[in-house]
DNA sequence: CTGAAAGCGCTTACAG
DNA sequence: CTGAAAGCGCTTACAG
């Protein structure tokens, strides 16, 4: 293993600069109550030589690291990408650095992850929506600052921060129910994956408290496009079609609109379809997806700034759970009039 | 500033398990020689502490600092979340951590980036584009491993990983010609980016290679969807429509297909629409999108594993250009026959 | 093999 | 105000 040639240290500021280390690093940390002139030298010096402080050590005597460790499911799609954007910009704002671990599918992964970062972040956002990943979490909060985003069983106690699932997906079921649709389809999301059960219960929920007569079909899914794909290869091979589709995310959602393309059933006039999450290509889709609107980057940002407090308080005891809420987008996939913003600019 | 209970160390373990601390780090590093009970009843004790070591500690004695700084010029779309996921499994092969930090447009918002990470990564992964990063990065390059991925200038003297821009865009121009498509147009990239200015002039080079007559209009671009919308908007209040349509990137022929799909202008029959990058969503668009496959997080993959290779090695001086092919990929889009390989399962 | 000790680079009481 | 010194938690020559 090749060592980088030593770096500078504040040791040679110092010297190059004629002071004590310490008032080296008062002067650099701000904390220097001396005169403005030997001020002025460290920092020449410390520009001059190109002193850059090590981490290490500073996480080291102040017993912060400055970093916050995120821990995804998986990192994919433009879902992600949204919520680390906003969790990078909350982070950044706090003069703080991003440890980013990805594709968690099972718990013991996420273990091996959170181990990982031990010792090197302050705390963590994690985002687990598997209802298995659960325990690990709550041992983990018990001893340092976490945030869960989403997707946390209904009785959880870490602190957390929820996409109004249940309501967006009431909404869907409310509006297509409204609109006169009476044969329903859903493509659910992975198994055991608190998101998609929620939007699952709401969806039902809307259905349930109608006395129309209605018909509903379920179909398997996972969030990823393919599984919107196939559901539709399901349906088509059944005497008769369903009017709408709910697909429990966007991406798979998309799959649907491709599938449904293909076979050359028209949109929203042969079916209807809703997705959920609004990510920003939603609008961009032929047609415009209706679905339910996500504000995936504030999610991320609330998320970030919540843990940051619970950093710099030492308050990770306090269990709380923030509800961000939701609301349906009219596109023309299900015959609404097509978004007017598009031509503002909107991206 | 409230600090965390003071935390399990090397000390502790050593204590519990009656042996020295140089003993206890030796068997907790593997470099422990003596009895395997002894070996054994420090494990024990750390486990049962829950001992983890201080990762800052660590990097100030071994010079290492375990962890990679990722700059990204912005985390949005899927392209990132590809690059991504990429960089996070090589990364993760080699048990090493992934500092992210996106959303860097400006030259000096990337050096105070570079800046905020220096002393806690032992090399950079450079995703900047535009042109005016160059001389920040190259300053960097010349103390600290760094690997390049897409969008240098040609002449450039740095590690880097580059997708065959050129190439994939002049495949696209040859193939639109020998589809007899003679009027066409091109949404290009943001002004001064490497990777759009690569992919105009390999379209161009195609379209001066033949001696048919044809006819080119060439529209601004961002790489957002947005940008392919206004574009079509902007056609179709022209006399004549082209009858072909090459976007930078699929972000674009997304947002084209939108409009056209508005407009009532069908595709490919009206107009064929080809893109760039093949994101994972594009063979899921209607019509399923013609596009430049390129191997987003193969080249994640392949500039992470490159740069470890010289973080392991020192060989940071070491200057490489390595070219990730690309190639065309025939979809509807342009009235090639449907990709098959949907129906085989691949997401 | 094993432990006492030095030292990585930094910040911060503690004296002066 | 300012500097010498202690010490954060760890690894690794150096003796024994």
């Amino acid at each position: 293993m090749a060592h980088p040639p030593r770096s500078i240290t504040l040791h040679d500021v110092a010297r190059d600069a004629g002071v004590s280390v310490a008032s080296a690093s008062r002067v650099l940390t701000g904390r220097f109550r001396g005169e403005a002139a030997v001020a002025e030298r460290v920092r020449v010096s410390a520009s001059r030589l190109g002193y850059v402080p090590h981490g290490g050590a500073r996480a080291l005597i102040t017993r912060r690291a400055g970093a916050i460790g995120v821990l995804l499911p998986d990192i994919f799609g433009e879902f992600f990408s949204e919520l680390l954007r906003g969790a990078d910009a909350a982070a950044r704002a706090a003069g703080c650095q991003l440890l980013v671990a990805g594709a968690h599918s099972r718990p013991d992964e996420l273990v091996a992850a959170i181990g990982a970062m031990r010792g090197r972040v302050d705390g963590y956002l994690v985002m687990a929506p598997h209802n298995g990943a659960q325990p690990a979490i709550a041992q983990l909060a018990a001893q340092m600052p976490v945030v869960v985003i989403g997707g946390t069983a209904q009785r959880s106690v870490l602190p957390s921060l929820v996409v109004d699932n249940r309501g967006g997906a009431r909404a869907v079921g409310e509006h297509l129910l409204t609109r006169g649709y009476q044969t329903l389809a859903f493509v659910g999301g992975p198994a055991g994956n608190a998101d998609a059960s929620a939007r699952r219960a709401g969806f039902l929920h809307a259905l349930r408290d109608t006395s129309q007569a209605r018909s509903l079909i379920e179909l398997p899914g996972d969030f990823h496009q393919q599984a919107g794909w196939d559901a539709i290869r399901q349906l088509v091979r059944r005497p008769k079609l369903p009017r709408a589709l709910f697909a429990a995310n966007d991406a798979m959602a998309i799959g649907a609109l491709s599938a449904l393309h293909e076979a050359g059933i028209r949109v929203p006039d042969d079916m209807a379809v809703v997705g959920f999450d609004d990510i920003p290509m939603a609008r961009f889709l032929a047609p415009s997806l209706t679905t339910v609107h996500v504000p995936i980057a504030t999610l991320g940002e609330r998320a970030m700034m919540r843990l940051l407090e619970g950093v710099r308080h030492g308050t990770h005891e306090t269990v709380f759970r923030e509800v961000v809420p939701t609301s349906l987008v009219h596109r023309a996939s299900t015959g609404a009039h097509v978004d007017s913003s598009l031509s503002r600019g909107v991206a």
